[in-house]
DNA sequence: ACCTGAACACCGTTCAAGT
DNA sequence: ACCTGAACACCGTTCAAGT
């Protein structure tokens, strides 16, 4: 004990400690209500120090975006051929990007060229080229997925949001279809059952995924 | 001439006017850009007048939405099977939303239950069952076939939004590519060619709806 | 040389006070 | 009854002035 202070000395301020406050209050606060303020307060200086290690919000939030995705592992031989592979891949992203709140908004506003990233696009691209994807097409596949994954991750996030009253949404969009006039709008009245009832999440988001994947093979270029 | 007024007396403030004119202001100054204190400006008033017609900018915002989708005409028998028809009215949804920057945002933050997007949800779904495709579904497609409509009216939008600098863009992240160690990202350094050249826009957004539509065939519930 | 208090130029929204 | 000026509680970012 060479030390007589009954508190840690808090840590010095730098980039990789920013990026990690910045991540524990998207979770605990969201996305929109992390602003450059609330992050320097949970790092205890002011906002003007946030500066000297991030150019801008928008910066910080891409770093904040990569360390979540350090979090995803990649698919190994033992999960199957390339397309299951790619499958669970994908839902690994959209289940960890979707679990921050709206933090895959960063994806919309951004080339993201984090190394986590980066490595998630290089298994993927590996994958479709294994499954005999021809070269033209590997990038168009790619960006379709990340749309895919992106999109899925901001649906998932606002079901989260929606979290307990998740049956009054439900309810609330079932009232404006039953509202509809079914002379107007007779398939949506027709379906309205299967409409509403979201069913099984997870037997939806694996169908959706069948979609994209299966169907690179029937486009040309595909096999 | 019963009035002797040189210039006309400006429309009194209404609902569709104040629409209207966010409208505007989002193709002319982007949609981060149209706060509600522009648009005050925009129809001569100041900005808690706006809060006599709308409950706040999320639901102006969900009426400027749905305004630009009036533009959209809906496929016609001459247009195609199914498929054909899907594929198109996807690709004006698109460019449409794609041409106002990033207007396709409310789709993240909202349920959309407008007009118009109630018009093109019936269509779809309507198209999608004279497919064969079961009524269990149907909601999943039409849902997957929104989720890529939102997402590549945006990508659309930021392509836009960097006009003339898109060789610049390209040749940016062509420059982070190269200058990734080949070792550790052989196949994107292998794709490099084609990962840049984007090459066929047009070639590339037909192939996206290609691999959706076309993949509903091969999905359970498909045909 | 490094850090930051205070200020700048904005926001969305509310509400008391006017007509 | 309807409308709105002024204020409230925030933003992201900058920079002069400190240590």
């Amino acid at each position: 004990m060479t030390s007589t202070r009954t508190r840690p000395a808090k840590p010095p301020l730098s980039r990789a400690s920013i990026v990690a406050a910045a991540l524990t209050l998207v979770d605990e606060t969201g996305y929109a209500a992390t602003t450059m303020r609330r992050v320097a307060q949970a790092v205890d200086t002011g906002p003007a120090s946030l500066y000297v290690y991030v150019a801008d919000r928008e910066e910080l939030m891409a770093e904040v975006y990569d360390l979540a995705l350090a979090d995803v592992t990649l698919p190994d031989e033992g999960d199957g051929d390339w397309r299951a592979r790619i499958k669970l891949l994908a839902g690994r992203v959209i289940a960890t990007l979707g679990s921050h709140d709206d933090l895959a908004l960063v994806a919309i506003t951004r080339v993201r060229t984090g190394r986590h990233a980066l490595r998630i696009m290089e298994e993927t691209l590996r994958l479709l080229r294994a499954g005999g994807i021809s070269d033209a097409v590997c990038p168009w596949a790619a960006d379709l997925i990340d749309q895919h994954i992106t999109s899925s991750a901001l649906e998932r996030a606002a079901r989260a949001r929606a979290g307990g009253t998740r049956e009054a949404v439900g309810a609330e969009l079932d009232a404006v279809f039953e509202a509809l006039p079914a002379g107007a709008y007779p398939t949506i009245h027709a379906l309205r059952p299967s409409m509403t009832t979201t069913g099984d999440l997870a037997a939806q988001a694996t169908w959706k995924l069948r979609v994209l994947i299966d169907g690179l093979l029937v486009a040309p270029g595909g096999a």
